[in-house]
DNA sequence: CATGGCTGGGAAAAGCATTTCCGAACCTAA
DNA sequence: TTAGGTTCGGAAATGCTTTTCCCAGCCATG
């Protein structure tokens, strides 16, 4: 709405220059007399004058913005994950924009492709899946600043921060098995994750005769609760479980309990995001601590000074579920 | 990274001016000679060109991307509607950048103050509060379009499309009635919202002597079992709950259940947002339906044709939680 | 052969803020 | 009074794409 208002429609008002003007709005090359900056600054207040981004970014070739992509809003580790890079942005006057691609290569292509430099400073990305993701992300480093967070894709040169899945499933296999636990069953979804491909392969790696994986399409509540239908049917000697998601752990529990049995005592569940719902679970969730806050400062160190990767490494939490 | 390629870069490469460029790459104005458009094509391929989004947001005056602020992503209710928003639009070609705002009127402000028209074609807002953010949507509106979801602020002129509260608030309390309950606790929480502030107050309304309202700090899990514990701390004759949210609701159910109280049995327990909670909570939470698709339709069709608002009319879920 | 109708090229403007260059004006200190 | 410093204004360049204007070819049809 409203006449499109430009900095000289406010320069011409204050009676002062453009060069003057801008001065005084975007930062100090020059002092300015404090009366016409009173002008200026009063002039952008009557007239109602905001600065154009798309012109300021093409002058500049910054905006003050962090775009971050995952594959899963709804997944109570990703909205973590948000929310601490959005606190942690603010503070320093930055913003992130958050973009949801509903763990869909073709999505994350289409979004990925239409991220260039101009639109933000750089980009922080949770790869959809390691193998059909690392095409679009590799294009996208040609033009822009990028980091692989949490997952990464094959190929892709870009940095990356994630947790050190192998010693994770150590950390959680071995505390089950020090409980006493002989069977476990490992309940993992989006199996073409990297984080996903790396757990398995390290749970298979221990994994005795008795211990299985189990793989549902998503990593949602309601896939914990299939889980727990699908163990019953064909429960073995599974006396423990290891799920790769909060959300599915929790659906897992509350279905496990509701259908008669008993955790910890029938079955030890432990889980791997520290989220909010491995506090919140009755009983309490075993789970691998959140690592949200050293993803967001290693991933915002990575993108101030260049490469490398950074890998985490986990701690366990124990609380109920464990026994 | 990479020396910057310029339209003029791929021109002079495809051997051709920039006009016909331009217009292979950007839709047509006038007919081009496939030969030509097919060297215009291998030369961007082959330097790697990327239309800057800057100078092209800044020549066009419109970005194919809306602005979705919304005050907490944590909440399952918003990933829902950013979910529901992102392939929306996504099927249009239109891209989604979700700005969380952590219930903070000043986070929010700072983040409204920074979208001026050049970023965003349009700006969907949950507003944080309804008095304290006002202001900046309102000074957002000045130079972009806006509207207003779910939530409304005091005094604002875009328009807005919401959730008749006050008929679901009559739909959930006569349901409960029906089933022979006598005595409601409705427990809410960011009671700055304007959905919180219709809904207590039709509550109110409505409420006899034994029924009553408790409010808790956030639309949280944790709030759920805290709101249990404060409840069986002070039973009173509540015989029924009403939850502003699901994820209170979750909370609050899981919890009671662990205290060793029976849903419905001894509390039943209807709640609002119609989330994936609703349905895989045990048991089923009774909820009104989800309106996410109809706000995000609503909205889309506010942008297009102007003013006015849009209240939606609820509908009830029954399910197990309400006996 | 001539007139239209296409299509491509070159030049340039528009979109808007930032920044530099230089000249003009003014003030202070020697 | 003069040399030196400070500050503002005007003009212009930069960042890059899109679009228009007009001219020059080329083919086809009358």
């Amino acid at each position: 709405m409203g006449a499109r208002v430009g900095l000289k429609d406010v320069a011409l008002r204050a009676g002062v220059s453009v060069p003057t003007a801008s001065r005084v709005l975007s930062g100090v090359q020059r002092n300015v007399d404090p009366e016409l900056a009173l002008r200026v600054r009063n002039a952008c207040e009557e007239l109602g004058y905001k600065v154009n981004a798309a012109a300021r970014a093409l002058r500049l070739q910054s905006t003050d913005s962090l775009a971050l992509v995952v594959p899963a809003i709804a997944n109570a580790y990703f909205a973590e994950l948000v929310s601490a890079y959005s606190r942690r942005l603010d503070l320093q006057g930055k913003r992130l924009v958050t973009i949801d691609t509903d763990e869909s290569p073709e999505i994350e292509r289409r979004q990925l492709g239409a991220m260039d430099r101009a639109l933000v400073d750089a980009v922080l990305v949770v790869p959809a899946a390691f193998e059909r993701s690392g095409a679009a992300i590799t294009e996208l480093a040609r033009s822009n600043r990028v980091v692989q967070v949490d997952r990464r894709a094959r190929g892709v040169e870009a940095p990356s921060v994630r947790l050190d899945n192998a010693a994770g499933v150590r950390l959680l296999v071995d505390h089950l098995r020090a409980r006493g636990r002989r069977s476990i069953l490992m309940v993992d979804a989006q199996e073409d994750s990297s984080s996903s491909i790396e757990r398995t392969a390290a749970f298979r790696a221990l994994a005795g005769p008795g211990d299985r994986v189990l793989e549902m399409p998503s990593f949602t509540v309601a896939s914990g609760i299939d889980a727990a239908k699908l163990l019953l049917a064909d429960p073995g000697d599974t006396d423990a479980i290891i799920c790769t998601a909060d959300t599915v752990a929790l659906g897992l529990l509350t279905a496990l309990q509701h259908m008669g049995k008993r955790v910890p005592d029938d079955y030890a569940i432990a889980s791997f995001d520290g989220t909010y719902i491995s506090d919140t679970a009755a009983p309490g969730l075993t789970t691998l601590g959140s690592t949200a806050g050293r993803m967001v400062e290693a991933s915002l160190a990575l993108l101030e000074d260049g490469s490398g990767d950074v890998v985490l490494k986990p701690d366990l939490v124990v609380r109920g579920s464990s026994g």
